[in-house]
DNA sequence: ACGACATACATGTCGTGTAATCTATTGCTC
DNA sequence: GAGCAATAGATTACACGACATGTATGTCGT
């Protein structure tokens, strides 16, 4: 099987698992793995319009996750208001209880980051990561986690 | 950011773009990424049961892919038959149409393939390679990858 | 032969990814 | 300020992935 190959379906089986192990996680607070992603970029990054909040996700659904920010509206996760001086723009920000709930999402990313570190523990983590960051550099998604990691330093 | 963390955050960008540039690739045969990897698995290992499908697919959909494969029947690219000794089991196979849109998905998978060896040309790939395959072994869908590995080579 | 169980597959539901299209608001040009 | 293009966002359609549940077929113990 060609390198590249073989990357690509490695690369989709642990994305796939991963998830799988995130969400069963996530299951008893009641979100989904993409919008834990949704109350993190929240929480860590104060009030976004909806534009905004998408470049700073990977699990960036095109356009617009208008249909992932509603259903945390709908549980009361996020605020949805309109910006006054120009109606198009939304400002989205976590609720009291959206802030919360993110403590516990965090909790429960440790969980399968732990894993995670077990599973790679010995392995050339450090060459992977070089390796992967060339390849999501080259890919807008890939910009919105290096958007994520200027804004932390700053 | 831990690196566990980083290296969720870039499989998920990695893959997502990577299924957008296949899935791109593919538009013109009429296939999804997902319907290419079914057609691959069946021209490569001969008729299969539904199940014994699932176990070689990575984009594995839990417990049975049929509706997968129900629109690759509708497209006449495959074709179920039932076993007539235990009628619980399917035979599937690609019909001729199959076959030939097959090889046109091989050489449209190439232009992907390419693509990320460019991309990762003088990086540490190899030891990549070892730190997934570390992580995708402890996984089911990461047995399918070396289950196909293991029949290619026999 | 009968009934309980097991196996292989199908189907329903929810959330999501992607792309196309629609609507509302704004800003620009004249 | 009226018309028009650009922009932000919402809506929609289709295909999947995950999970739960349903159905048909076969097997086994009695």
């Amino acid at each position: 099987m060609k390198v590249a190959e073989e990357l690509r379906y490695l690369i989709l089986a642990i994305q796939r698992e991963g998830n799988r192990l995130l969400a069963a996680e996530l299951r008893p607070l009641g979100v989904t793995p993409s919008q834990a992603e949704v109350l993190r970029v929240l929480r860590d990054h104060g009030p976004l319009t909806l534009n905004a909040l998408g470049g700073l996700l990977v699990c960036e659904t095109g356009n617009s996750p208008s249909r992932l920010v509603d259903r945390l509206v709908a549980q009361g996760l996020v605020q949805r208001d309109t910006d006054p001086d120009d109606r198009r723009y939304l400002a989205l920000s976590l609720t009291t209880e959206g802030k919360a709930l993110s403590k516990r999402i965090v909790a429960a990313e440790e969980v399968l980051h732990d894993s995670i570190e077990q599973l790679v523990a010995g392995q050339p983590v450090d060459e992977t990561i070089i390796t992967l960051r060339a390849l999501a550099g080259a890919f807008p998604a890939g910009e919105a986690l290096a958007r994520r990691r200027a804004a932390e330093e700053a």
